[in-house]
DNA sequence: AATATATACTTGCATTTTGCAAGTAATAAG
DNA sequence: CTTATTACTTGCAAAATGCAAGTATATATT
């Protein structure tokens, strides 16, 4: 078989430039990270700290820290949870949600800037492929133990 | 057209944390900054340390920091080009060349486990269109500025 | 030839990020 | 009731980051 390694590490690395641009929103400034928790706040309902940074496969301890931020920036609030008091349910502010949208947004479009070199055709496999690996990526053991 | 973003931000992340295991070989420990500027060198051909940092969207400040560590390490060497002296070209020791050479394997080792999870046409669909998406990216405008 | 400009790289901070170890507080298990 | 376990925080100390300013070499201008 082919370098696999090759295809993929221009790949990410390439998203990860993509994604290094697009954190800057208004007068607010968001680093890469924070902009991965801002969104995974938004696409779980109410999550723990431990299960977001669990997620990202985050250092609980540099998460913490991250929050901490997130919340004096007013993007991210923090609320205890009655049931169990050691945790925290995490939520976006009005502001945090407009942040994340705006970031989404902002991704989106330089997408489908870089779908738009592609036919219809291509456009569909592309996009059909990164579903299986997603999910090829999930039943590995290897790669990728955090959560979906 | 449906949400982009959403895939393409847990692939990369999922990615990145994939590539973040694989950089210890033997008794040396490898960052994973580290690991994408010895793939570069290794690819290129005694690059200079501007052409290297350019590729990889570095600051050239913390890329001239990191080149030090790992000359220090004696994975890389710098020689200065006669033709003009400011000038340094990039190459991998011996040990360089092996460290990369083991995490390139160790990381096709875990993409193909990853593939395994794939019918043979699911295979190559994937890889045709992670080739497809590289070259797009390419194009564009917005994303990946730095030279392939 | 002399001066100015540009390029390649380095160094000096000051800030941010990171993660281990050790801590607190609350729940669960024995 | 005592002993884990779990969720999260804080104290370092180390590493990574990037701007501003520096050195040294090469190129352009006059």
């Amino acid at each position: 078989m082919e370098n696999l390694r090759e295809l993929f590490q221009v790949m990410t690395r390439r998203f990860g430039l993509l994604n290094k641009n697009c954190c800057q929103i208004g007068g607010i400034e968001v680093s890469l990270v924070q902009s991965h928790i801002l969104y995974e706040i938004s696409r779980q309902n109410k999550p723990s700290m431990q299960h977001v940074a669990d997620t990202l496969g985050m250092d609980i301890t540099t998460f913490s820290r991250q929050i901490q931020t997130l919340v004096k920036m007013e993007l991210v609030t923090k609320t205890p949870l009655p049931e169990d008091r050691r945790v925290y349910l995490l939520a976006l502010t009005t502001e945090g949600k407009f942040v994340a949208a705006t970031i989404d947004e902002q991704m989106n479009q330089y997408l489908n800037e870089v779908f738009a070199n592609m036919s219809e055709f291509e456009r569909e496999m592309v996009i059909k492929s990164v579903r299986l690996l997603n999910e090829a990526m999930s039943k590995s053991s290897v790669c990728c133990k955090p959560l979906a």
